[in-house]
DNA sequence: GCCAACGTTGGC
DNA sequence: GCCAACGTTGGC
């Protein structure tokens, strides 16, 4: 772990929730639907097995980071960009050149209190989280170390909410 | 629901 | 390659 890499991942929980992936067999989900060149060249080039990720709720009444999960597999080719009937459907990428990417992600627990937008925004030690910068809306961003263990010291640590 | 900020598309 | 139009994100 002394390695790894940390990132800021988002999802809206209306469509995809922490709580949706401590509720999948094996509590791992390919995490598709990235349709953003930025987010999809660190999918694709910066991740490894075993990076550290925040899992961070967007666009509902209290946004912020909720709890922690794992990059569990390389970079793979989105399948949904294929598929006509998915909402994520991609008519110009091409399965034999995929234009989207996606990793598998592991639930690694809750924190024990949400770390609100508000709250990160308020910690002068966090003003350099790229999420936190006027304007952006990547929804995979890269984080320092010591951001990342300020965050889940803020949330009160971790605790495991499998269903 | 509003709207600022940003990314993408496509005509030229 | 420029840039206007359009679509999306996401906080509020």
């Amino acid at each position: 772990m002394s390695d790894c890499q940390f990132w800021l991942m988002k999802s809206e929980p209306e469509t995809f929730s922490l709580e949706d992936l401590a509720a999948r067999p094996g509590q791992t989900e390919p995490w598709d639907g990235i349709r953003n060149y930025q987010a999809r060249n660190f999918l694709r080039d910066r991740m490894r097995v075993g990076d550290a990720v925040l899992f961070y709720h967007s666009n509902c009444p209290v946004p912020g980071v909720v709890g922690l999960a794992e990059v569990v597999s390389g970079a793979y080719p989105d399948p949904t960009a294929f598929d006509p009937e998915s909402a994520y459907y991609d008519p110009k990428s091409d399965p034999e050149n995929p234009r989207w990417m996606l990793v598998d992600v592991a639930y690694r627990g809750h924190l024990r209190e949400p770390v609100s937008l508000k709250a990160l925004r308020e910690n002068a030690d966090l003003a350099g989280l790229r999420i936190l910068q006027k304007g952006n809306r990547l929804s995979i961003t890269p984080v320092e170390k010591e951001e990342y263990d300020e965050i889940v010291r803020m949330g009160g640590g971790v605790e495991d909410r499998s269903p």
